[in-house]
DNA sequence: ATTGACAAAATAGTATACGATTTGCAAGGA
DNA sequence: TCCTTGCAAATCGTATACTATTTTGTCAAT
Protein backbone atom coordinates (compact mmCIF):
# COMPACT_ATOMS: atom_id res chain seq x y z
CA UNK A 1 0.00 0.00 0.00
CA UNK A 2 2.57 2.65 -0.99
CA UNK A 3 -0.13 4.25 -3.00
CA UNK A 4 -0.38 7.48 -1.95
CA UNK A 5 -3.18 8.21 -3.78
CA UNK A 6 -5.70 6.65 -1.19
CA UNK A 7 -6.91 9.67 0.69
CA UNK A 8 -10.31 9.20 1.71
CA UNK A 9 -11.79 5.55 0.81
CA UNK A 10 -12.50 4.88 4.82
CA UNK A 11 -11.40 1.46 5.05
CA UNK A 12 -7.90 1.66 6.00
CA UNK A 13 -6.72 4.26 9.03
CA UNK A 14 -3.91 6.57 8.97
CA UNK A 15 -1.06 5.12 11.97
CA UNK A 16 0.09 6.55 14.92
CA UNK A 17 1.73 5.89 17.90
CA UNK A 18 -1.32 5.61 19.54
CA UNK A 19 -3.11 2.90 17.50
CA UNK A 20 -0.71 0.12 18.73
CA UNK A 21 -1.43 1.30 22.38
CA UNK A 22 -4.72 1.51 21.59
CA UNK A 23 -5.20 -2.14 20.48
CA UNK A 24 -3.00 -3.44 23.27
CA UNK A 25 -5.01 -1.99 26.02
CA UNK A 26 -8.08 -2.50 24.77
CA UNK A 27 -7.22 -6.15 24.19
CA UNK A 28 -6.16 -6.74 27.82
CA UNK A 29 -9.12 -5.02 29.23
CA UNK A 30 -11.42 -7.06 27.15
CA UNK A 31 -10.05 -10.24 27.63
CA UNK A 32 -10.11 -9.94 31.08
CA UNK A 33 -5.64 -9.78 31.85
CA UNK A 34 -6.20 -6.14 33.11
CA UNK A 35 -9.19 -6.13 35.50
CA UNK A 36 -11.61 -3.38 36.84
CA UNK A 37 -9.87 -0.38 39.30
CA UNK A 38 -6.70 -1.59 37.58
CA UNK A 39 -5.03 2.01 37.53
CA UNK A 40 -2.69 2.56 33.82
CA UNK A 41 -0.24 4.52 34.92
CA UNK A 42 0.79 7.04 31.60
CA UNK A 43 4.54 7.24 32.36
CA UNK A 44 4.85 3.33 32.93
CA UNK A 45 3.01 2.51 29.68
CA UNK A 46 4.64 5.04 27.64
CA UNK A 47 8.00 3.07 28.72
CA UNK A 48 6.76 -0.08 27.75
CA UNK A 49 5.65 1.07 24.24
CA UNK A 50 9.18 3.39 23.61
CA UNK A 51 7.04 6.37 23.25
CA UNK A 52 6.30 9.72 25.11
CA UNK A 53 3.46 9.96 27.33
CA UNK A 54 1.13 12.15 24.78
CA UNK A 55 0.10 8.95 22.28
CA UNK A 56 -0.80 6.97 25.24
CA UNK A 57 -3.05 9.82 26.68
CA UNK A 58 -4.49 9.81 23.26
CA UNK A 59 -5.07 5.81 23.35
CA UNK A 60 -6.55 6.33 26.93
CA UNK A 61 -9.06 9.12 25.54
CA UNK A 62 -10.27 6.54 22.81
CA UNK A 63 -10.81 3.82 25.65
CA UNK A 64 -12.71 6.40 27.90
CA UNK A 65 -14.94 6.88 25.15
CA UNK A 66 -15.71 3.79 24.50
CA UNK A 67 -16.57 3.17 28.03
CA UNK A 68 -13.81 1.16 29.07
CA UNK A 69 -11.61 3.46 30.89
CA UNK A 70 -12.59 6.25 33.25
CA UNK A 71 -10.61 9.55 33.66
CA UNK A 72 -10.39 10.67 37.21
CA UNK A 73 -9.75 14.28 37.87
CA UNK A 74 -5.76 14.30 38.77
CA UNK A 75 -5.67 10.68 39.06
CA UNK A 76 -5.41 9.56 35.48
CA UNK A 77 -7.32 6.88 34.01
CA UNK A 78 -8.33 3.00 35.46
CA UNK A 79 -9.85 0.26 34.11
CA UNK A 80 -13.88 0.81 33.90
CA UNK A 81 -16.09 -1.22 36.32
CA UNK A 82 -19.44 -3.20 34.88
CA UNK A 83 -21.25 -3.61 37.90
CA UNK A 84 -24.25 -6.60 37.66
CA UNK A 85 -27.11 -4.20 36.28
CA UNK A 86 -24.70 -2.90 33.61
CA UNK A 87 -24.36 -6.02 32.09
CA UNK A 88 -27.44 -6.86 32.15
CA UNK A 89 -28.60 -3.93 30.66
CA UNK A 90 -25.89 -4.53 27.78
CA UNK A 91 -28.03 -7.77 26.82
CA UNK A 92 -30.90 -5.70 26.79
CA UNK A 93 -29.27 -3.47 23.87
CA UNK A 94 -27.87 -6.70 22.01
CA UNK A 95 -31.25 -7.82 21.99
CA UNK A 96 -32.30 -4.49 20.37
CA UNK A 97 -29.28 -4.04 18.13
CA UNK A 98 -29.16 -7.75 16.85
CA UNK A 99 -33.03 -8.82 16.35
CA UNK A 100 -33.08 -5.54 14.20
CA UNK A 101 -29.71 -6.58 12.04
CA UNK A 102 -31.30 -10.23 11.65
CA UNK A 103 -34.71 -8.90 10.41
CA UNK A 104 -32.83 -6.69 8.09
CA UNK A 105 -30.64 -9.85 6.95
CA UNK A 106 -32.77 -12.88 6.39
CA UNK A 107 -34.45 -10.91 2.95
CA UNK A 108 -30.97 -10.59 2.10
CA UNK A 109 -29.35 -13.80 2.48
CA UNK A 110 -28.69 -16.39 -0.69
CA UNK A 111 -27.98 -20.03 -0.32
CA UNK A 112 -24.29 -19.64 0.18
CA UNK A 113 -24.89 -17.88 3.11
CA UNK A 114 -27.16 -20.95 4.52
CA UNK A 115 -23.86 -23.16 3.55
CA UNK A 116 -21.39 -21.63 5.08
CA UNK A 117 -22.99 -21.16 8.50
CA UNK A 118 -24.07 -24.57 8.11
CA UNK A 119 -20.88 -25.37 7.84
CA UNK A 120 -19.67 -23.52 11.04
CA UNK A 121 -22.22 -25.44 12.93
CA UNK A 122 -20.88 -28.36 12.49
CA UNK A 123 -17.46 -27.31 13.41
CA UNK A 124 -18.94 -26.21 16.34
CA UNK A 125 -20.44 -29.39 17.17
CA UNK A 126 -17.38 -30.91 17.08
CA UNK A 127 -14.46 -28.45 19.05
CA UNK A 128 -15.31 -28.77 22.59
CA UNK A 129 -12.90 -26.66 23.60
CA UNK A 130 -13.88 -23.56 25.41
CA UNK A 131 -12.15 -21.03 23.66
CA UNK A 132 -13.07 -22.06 20.50
CA UNK A 133 -16.24 -22.35 21.21
CA UNK A 134 -16.48 -18.28 22.23
CA UNK A 135 -14.80 -17.41 18.69
CA UNK A 136 -17.09 -19.55 16.85
CA UNK A 137 -20.43 -18.45 19.07
CA UNK A 138 -19.14 -14.90 17.78
CA UNK A 139 -18.63 -15.80 14.04
CA UNK A 140 -21.85 -17.59 14.07
CA UNK A 141 -23.55 -14.30 15.07
CA UNK A 142 -21.68 -12.05 13.07
CA UNK A 143 -22.39 -14.53 9.84
CA UNK A 144 -26.22 -14.05 10.42
CA UNK A 145 -26.06 -10.39 10.65
CA UNK A 146 -23.88 -9.35 7.82
CA UNK A 147 -26.08 -9.59 5.02
CA UNK A 148 -28.16 -6.73 6.62
CA UNK A 149 -25.25 -4.30 4.58
CA UNK A 150 -25.12 -1.64 7.99
CA UNK A 151 -22.03 -1.47 8.76
CA UNK A 152 -22.61 0.79 11.28
CA UNK A 153 -25.33 -1.51 13.47
CA UNK A 154 -22.87 -4.62 12.71
CA UNK A 155 -19.53 -2.32 14.10
CA UNK A 156 -22.19 -1.45 17.46
CA UNK A 157 -22.45 -5.54 17.63
CA UNK A 158 -19.06 -5.89 17.07
CA UNK A 159 -18.42 -3.70 20.01
CA UNK A 160 -21.31 -5.11 22.74
CA UNK A 161 -19.97 -8.41 21.43
CA UNK A 162 -16.06 -7.88 22.72
CA UNK A 163 -17.61 -5.99 25.87
CA UNK A 164 -19.35 -8.90 27.19
CA UNK A 165 -17.09 -11.49 25.62
CA UNK A 166 -15.22 -12.02 28.92
CA UNK A 167 -18.46 -12.53 30.87
CA UNK A 168 -19.97 -15.03 28.36
CA UNK A 169 -16.55 -16.94 28.26
CA UNK A 170 -16.89 -17.75 32.12
CA UNK A 171 -20.29 -18.41 31.90
CA UNK A 172 -20.16 -21.23 29.56
CA UNK A 173 -17.02 -23.06 31.21
CA UNK A 174 -19.06 -22.80 34.67
CA UNK A 175 -22.52 -23.13 33.55
CA UNK A 176 -24.29 -23.32 30.67
CA UNK A 177 -22.94 -25.47 28.63
CA UNK A 178 -23.07 -25.82 24.66
CA UNK A 179 -26.09 -27.92 24.98
CA UNK A 180 -28.82 -25.15 25.02
CA UNK A 181 -27.03 -22.78 22.69
CA UNK A 182 -26.57 -24.96 20.17
CA UNK A 183 -29.79 -26.32 19.90
CA UNK A 184 -30.91 -22.26 19.63
CA UNK A 185 -28.80 -21.37 17.12
CA UNK A 186 -30.18 -23.95 14.71
CA UNK A 187 -33.42 -22.94 15.22
CA UNK A 188 -32.44 -19.77 14.53
CA UNK A 189 -30.68 -20.82 11.07
CA UNK A 190 -33.68 -22.95 10.13
CA UNK A 191 -36.23 -20.10 10.40
CA UNK A 192 -33.64 -17.94 8.32
CA UNK A 193 -34.03 -20.67 5.66
CA UNK A 194 -37.32 -20.83 5.29
CA UNK A 195 -37.25 -16.88 5.15
CA UNK A 196 -39.57 -16.23 7.90
CA UNK A 197 -38.14 -13.42 9.58
CA UNK A 198 -40.81 -13.31 12.10
CA UNK A 199 -39.71 -16.54 13.51
CA UNK A 200 -35.90 -15.90 12.82
CA UNK A 201 -36.28 -12.81 15.24
CA UNK A 202 -38.16 -14.67 17.77
CA UNK A 203 -35.78 -17.35 18.17
CA UNK A 204 -32.29 -14.99 18.70
CA UNK A 205 -34.87 -12.91 21.22
CA UNK A 206 -35.44 -15.73 23.07
CA UNK A 207 -31.57 -17.25 22.99
CA UNK A 208 -30.44 -14.03 24.02
CA UNK A 209 -32.82 -13.44 26.97
CA UNK A 210 -31.93 -17.37 27.62
CA UNK A 211 -28.75 -16.11 28.06
CA UNK A 212 -29.52 -13.00 29.75
CA UNK A 213 -30.83 -15.02 32.19
CA UNK A 214 -27.91 -17.14 32.76
CA UNK A 215 -25.88 -14.48 33.43
CA UNK A 216 -28.08 -12.75 35.87
CA UNK A 217 -27.88 -16.00 37.86
CA UNK A 218 -24.09 -16.59 37.94
CA UNK A 219 -23.78 -13.20 38.57
CA UNK A 220 -26.10 -13.31 41.51
CA UNK A 221 -24.16 -16.49 42.50
CA UNK A 222 -20.72 -15.02 41.98
CA UNK A 223 -21.42 -11.86 43.69
CA UNK B 1 3.24 34.78 26.48
CA UNK B 2 4.81 36.35 29.77
CA UNK B 3 2.36 35.03 32.17
CA UNK B 4 2.02 31.40 31.22
CA UNK B 5 2.72 30.68 34.91
CA UNK B 6 -0.66 31.81 35.29
CA UNK B 7 -3.20 30.53 32.64
CA UNK B 8 -6.59 30.09 34.49
CA UNK B 9 -5.59 31.29 38.09
CA UNK B 10 -8.21 30.41 40.60
CA UNK B 11 -10.87 28.54 38.46
CA UNK B 12 -10.33 24.95 39.93
CA UNK B 13 -11.04 23.06 36.53
CA UNK B 14 -13.05 19.80 37.83
CA UNK B 15 -12.64 18.71 33.91
CA UNK B 16 -9.31 18.57 31.57
CA UNK B 17 -8.78 21.42 29.10
CA UNK B 18 -9.53 19.11 27.01
CA UNK B 19 -13.10 19.13 27.55
CA UNK B 20 -14.52 22.54 26.68
CA UNK B 21 -13.00 21.88 23.09
CA UNK B 22 -14.36 18.68 22.96
CA UNK B 23 -18.26 20.17 23.67
CA UNK B 24 -17.61 23.18 21.04
CA UNK B 25 -16.42 21.53 18.58
CA UNK B 26 -18.97 18.88 18.72
CA UNK B 27 -21.67 21.32 19.12
CA UNK B 28 -20.61 23.03 15.82
CA UNK B 29 -20.53 19.83 14.11
CA UNK B 30 -23.93 18.45 15.18
CA UNK B 31 -25.62 21.84 14.41
CA UNK B 32 -23.91 21.88 10.65
CA UNK B 33 -22.01 24.96 11.52
CA UNK B 34 -19.05 23.46 10.79
CA UNK B 35 -19.91 21.19 7.31
CA UNK B 36 -18.61 18.30 6.39
CA UNK B 37 -14.91 17.93 4.82
CA UNK B 38 -13.76 21.24 7.02
CA UNK B 39 -10.80 20.69 8.20
CA UNK B 40 -10.01 21.13 11.79
CA UNK B 41 -6.83 23.18 12.21
CA UNK B 42 -5.31 22.33 15.82
CA UNK B 43 -2.62 25.59 15.61
CA UNK B 44 -5.69 27.42 14.80
CA UNK B 45 -8.30 25.75 17.48
CA UNK B 46 -5.61 25.86 19.79
CA UNK B 47 -4.87 29.80 19.33
CA UNK B 48 -9.12 30.70 19.39
CA UNK B 49 -9.07 28.18 22.86
CA UNK B 50 -6.16 30.05 24.52
CA UNK B 51 -4.02 26.40 25.01
CA UNK B 52 -1.82 24.20 23.56
CA UNK B 53 -2.61 21.39 20.42
CA UNK B 54 -2.15 18.70 22.96
CA UNK B 55 -5.80 19.30 24.54
CA UNK B 56 -6.92 20.09 21.50
CA UNK B 57 -6.11 16.65 19.63
CA UNK B 58 -7.40 14.97 22.60
CA UNK B 59 -10.46 16.61 21.79
CA UNK B 60 -10.55 15.42 18.36
CA UNK B 61 -9.52 11.90 19.34
CA UNK B 62 -13.04 11.60 21.02
CA UNK B 63 -15.00 12.90 18.28
CA UNK B 64 -12.94 10.46 15.89
CA UNK B 65 -13.80 7.68 17.90
CA UNK B 66 -17.59 9.23 17.42
CA UNK B 67 -17.75 9.02 14.54
CA UNK B 68 -17.82 12.91 13.76
CA UNK B 69 -14.24 13.07 12.56
CA UNK B 70 -11.96 11.40 10.38
CA UNK B 71 -7.73 11.81 11.06
CA UNK B 72 -6.13 11.45 7.72
CA UNK B 73 -2.40 10.50 8.22
CA UNK B 74 -0.33 13.21 8.06
CA UNK B 75 -3.49 16.06 6.97
CA UNK B 76 -4.97 15.93 10.57
CA UNK B 77 -8.58 15.66 11.10
CA UNK B 78 -11.61 16.62 8.96
CA UNK B 79 -15.48 16.33 9.75
CA UNK B 80 -16.60 13.31 8.65
CA UNK B 81 -19.08 13.55 6.07
CA UNK B 82 -22.52 11.41 6.16
CA UNK B 83 -23.63 9.51 2.97
CA UNK B 84 -27.07 9.08 2.03
CA UNK B 85 -26.95 5.92 2.76
CA UNK B 86 -24.83 6.16 6.40
CA UNK B 87 -27.93 8.55 7.64
CA UNK B 88 -30.97 5.88 6.56
CA UNK B 89 -28.75 3.19 8.57
CA UNK B 90 -28.71 5.27 11.71
CA UNK B 91 -32.50 5.74 11.07
CA UNK B 92 -32.99 1.90 11.06
CA UNK B 93 -30.75 1.74 14.07
CA UNK B 94 -32.86 3.98 15.76
CA UNK B 95 -35.95 1.93 15.44
CA UNK B 96 -34.02 -1.09 16.86
CA UNK B 97 -32.65 1.27 19.98
CA UNK B 98 -35.65 3.00 20.49
CA UNK B 99 -38.41 0.56 19.72
CA UNK B 100 -36.57 -1.54 22.83
CA UNK B 101 -36.12 1.31 25.04
CA UNK B 102 -40.26 2.02 24.46
CA UNK B 103 -40.78 -1.99 25.24
CA UNK B 104 -38.39 -1.31 28.30
CA UNK B 105 -40.16 2.07 29.45
CA UNK B 106 -43.98 1.25 29.86
CA UNK B 107 -44.26 -1.43 31.65
CA UNK B 108 -42.38 0.86 34.34
CA UNK B 109 -44.55 4.19 33.54
CA UNK B 110 -46.58 5.95 36.16
CA UNK B 111 -49.46 8.22 36.05
CA UNK B 112 -46.98 11.64 36.60
CA UNK B 113 -45.09 10.06 33.38
CA UNK B 114 -48.41 10.88 31.46
CA UNK B 115 -49.37 13.87 32.81
CA UNK B 116 -45.93 15.36 31.86
CA UNK B 117 -45.35 14.01 28.46
CA UNK B 118 -49.09 15.22 27.50
CA UNK B 119 -48.10 18.74 29.17
CA UNK B 120 -45.30 18.41 26.44
CA UNK B 121 -47.37 17.71 23.75
CA UNK B 122 -50.09 20.58 24.09
CA UNK B 123 -46.70 23.09 24.84
CA UNK B 124 -45.87 21.10 21.26
CA UNK B 125 -49.18 22.13 19.57
CA UNK B 126 -48.92 25.95 20.24
CA UNK B 127 -45.47 26.13 19.28
CA UNK B 128 -44.88 26.42 15.62
CA UNK B 129 -41.51 27.40 15.70
CA UNK B 130 -39.19 24.98 13.94
CA UNK B 131 -36.40 25.90 16.41
CA UNK B 132 -38.37 24.99 19.48
CA UNK B 133 -40.15 22.09 17.23
CA UNK B 134 -36.87 20.25 16.98
CA UNK B 135 -35.93 20.65 21.05
CA UNK B 136 -39.29 19.44 21.16
CA UNK B 137 -39.60 16.57 19.93
CA UNK B 138 -36.39 15.49 21.23
CA UNK B 139 -37.66 15.95 24.15
CA UNK B 140 -40.69 14.18 23.78
CA UNK B 141 -38.74 11.01 22.96
CA UNK B 142 -36.77 10.74 25.74
CA UNK B 143 -39.70 11.22 28.22
CA UNK B 144 -41.04 8.18 26.75
CA UNK B 145 -37.82 6.08 26.55
CA UNK B 146 -36.55 7.23 30.44
CA UNK B 147 -38.62 4.88 32.33
CA UNK B 148 -36.82 2.40 30.97
CA UNK B 149 -34.11 2.72 33.30
CA UNK B 150 -31.33 1.56 31.11
CA UNK B 151 -28.69 4.60 30.96
CA UNK B 152 -26.40 3.25 28.73
CA UNK B 153 -29.13 2.56 25.92
CA UNK B 154 -30.21 6.17 26.67
CA UNK B 155 -27.20 7.49 26.07
CA UNK B 156 -26.79 5.55 22.67
CA UNK B 157 -30.21 7.05 21.42
CA UNK B 158 -29.53 10.33 22.35
CA UNK B 159 -26.21 10.22 20.58
CA UNK B 160 -28.20 8.82 17.77
CA UNK B 161 -30.52 11.80 18.08
CA UNK B 162 -27.63 14.03 18.04
CA UNK B 163 -26.36 13.08 14.87
CA UNK B 164 -29.58 13.30 13.01
CA UNK B 165 -30.19 16.49 14.42
CA UNK B 166 -29.26 18.47 11.76
CA UNK B 167 -30.85 16.67 9.01
CA UNK B 168 -34.28 15.81 10.56
CA UNK B 169 -34.59 19.68 11.44
CA UNK B 170 -34.07 20.47 7.75
CA UNK B 171 -36.45 18.41 6.94
CA UNK B 172 -39.51 19.73 9.42
CA UNK B 173 -38.68 23.42 7.87
CA UNK B 174 -38.48 22.10 3.75
CA UNK B 175 -41.20 18.81 3.75
CA UNK B 176 -42.94 17.22 6.92
CA UNK B 177 -44.08 19.96 8.59
CA UNK B 178 -45.81 19.44 11.60
CA UNK B 179 -49.27 17.67 11.26
CA UNK B 180 -47.73 13.86 10.86
CA UNK B 181 -45.20 13.69 13.49
CA UNK B 182 -48.03 15.32 16.07
CA UNK B 183 -50.73 12.89 15.06
CA UNK B 184 -48.40 9.93 15.39
CA UNK B 185 -47.17 11.30 18.57
CA UNK B 186 -50.47 11.10 20.74
CA UNK B 187 -51.03 7.29 19.11
CA UNK B 188 -47.91 6.36 20.68
CA UNK B 189 -48.68 7.80 24.00
CA UNK B 190 -52.23 6.64 24.09
CA UNK B 191 -50.64 2.98 23.49
CA UNK B 192 -48.52 3.59 26.60
CA UNK B 193 -50.75 4.62 28.99
CA UNK B 194 -53.05 1.72 27.70
CA UNK B 195 -50.39 -0.30 28.89
CA UNK B 196 -50.38 -1.54 25.32
CA UNK B 197 -46.61 -2.52 24.83
CA UNK B 198 -46.94 -3.87 21.46
CA UNK B 199 -49.37 -1.59 20.14
CA UNK B 200 -47.41 1.63 21.73
CA UNK B 201 -43.77 -0.80 19.78
CA UNK B 202 -46.09 -0.74 16.56
CA UNK B 203 -47.04 2.56 16.06
CA UNK B 204 -43.79 3.81 17.40
CA UNK B 205 -41.66 2.13 14.45
CA UNK B 206 -44.31 2.97 12.03
CA UNK B 207 -43.21 6.70 13.42
CA UNK B 208 -39.35 6.34 12.58
CA UNK B 209 -40.06 4.38 9.49
CA UNK B 210 -42.45 7.22 8.42
CA UNK B 211 -39.43 9.61 8.86
CA UNK B 212 -37.19 7.29 7.31
CA UNK B 213 -39.21 7.54 4.28
CA UNK B 214 -39.48 11.07 4.36
CA UNK B 215 -35.73 11.47 4.88
CA UNK B 216 -34.79 9.12 1.77
CA UNK B 217 -37.29 11.25 -0.47
CA UNK B 218 -35.62 14.52 0.92
CA UNK B 219 -32.30 13.19 0.53
CA UNK B 220 -33.01 12.25 -3.18
CA UNK B 221 -34.35 15.53 -4.04
CA UNK B 222 -31.20 17.10 -2.59
CA UNK B 223 -28.63 15.10 -3.79
C1' DA C 1 -0.42 3.77 69.62
C1' DT C 2 -3.24 7.30 66.88
C1' DT C 3 -3.46 11.39 64.76
C1' DG C 4 -2.04 15.60 62.47
C1' DA C 5 1.22 18.38 59.94
C1' DC C 6 4.44 18.81 56.67
C1' DA C 7 8.11 17.56 53.51
C1' DA C 8 9.31 14.55 49.64
C1' DA C 9 8.19 11.61 45.90
C1' DA C 10 5.19 10.21 42.34
C1' DT C 11 1.97 11.16 38.93
C1' DA C 12 -1.09 13.87 36.02
C1' DG C 13 -1.72 17.64 32.77
C1' DT C 14 -0.08 20.93 29.49
C1' DA C 15 3.18 24.27 27.10
C1' DT C 16 7.10 24.50 24.32
C1' DA C 17 10.21 22.78 20.91
C1' DC C 18 11.62 20.24 17.04
C1' DG C 19 11.82 16.87 13.30
C1' DA C 20 8.84 14.96 9.61
C1' DT C 21 5.39 15.34 6.15
C1' DT C 22 2.47 17.72 3.17
C1' DT C 23 1.09 21.73 0.45
C1' DG C 24 1.50 25.96 -2.23
C1' DC C 25 3.94 28.30 -5.58
C1' DA C 26 7.21 29.81 -8.63
C1' DA C 27 10.82 28.87 -12.02
C1' DG C 28 12.43 26.06 -15.67
C1' DG C 29 12.10 22.65 -19.42
C1' DA C 30 9.42 19.73 -22.97
C1' DT D 1 0.47 25.47 -22.71
C1' DC D 2 1.35 21.91 -19.77
C1' DC D 3 4.09 19.33 -16.94
C1' DT D 4 7.96 18.75 -13.86
C1' DT D 5 11.17 20.25 -10.13
C1' DG D 6 12.56 22.41 -6.25
C1' DC D 7 12.23 25.39 -2.45
C1' DA D 8 9.46 27.69 1.46
C1' DA D 9 5.62 27.87 4.42
C1' DA D 10 2.23 25.50 6.79
C1' DT D 11 0.82 21.74 9.41
C1' DC D 12 1.15 17.49 11.77
C1' DG D 13 3.02 14.20 15.31
C1' DT D 14 5.61 13.45 19.34
C1' DA D 15 9.63 13.98 22.65
C1' DT D 16 11.06 16.89 26.24
C1' DA D 17 10.40 19.95 30.04
C1' DC D 18 7.90 22.19 33.48
C1' DT D 19 3.98 23.10 36.72
C1' DA D 20 0.20 21.52 39.58
C1' DT D 21 -1.90 18.12 42.09
C1' DT D 22 -2.12 13.99 44.62
C1' DT D 23 -0.02 10.44 47.33
C1' DT D 24 3.32 8.75 50.58
C1' DG D 25 6.39 8.70 54.27
C1' DT D 26 8.25 10.78 58.53
C1' DC D 27 8.06 12.85 62.84
C1' DA D 28 6.36 15.11 66.58
C1' DA D 29 2.29 15.90 69.86
C1' DT D 30 -1.56 14.20 72.11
Amino acid sequence: MADATHPQAGTKRATSAADPIYADIKARILSGRLPPATPLRQDEIARNHGVSKIPVREALRRLEVENLVVFEKNKGATVRFYTETEILQLLDIRIALECRALELAVPNMIPSDFRETQALLRDYAQKVEVSEWSRLNVQFHQMLYEPCGNRQLLAMIDDLQQKLGQYLRLLVTEATGLERPMREHQDILCACMAGDVDAAVAALRAHIEATKKEVAAFLRRGA
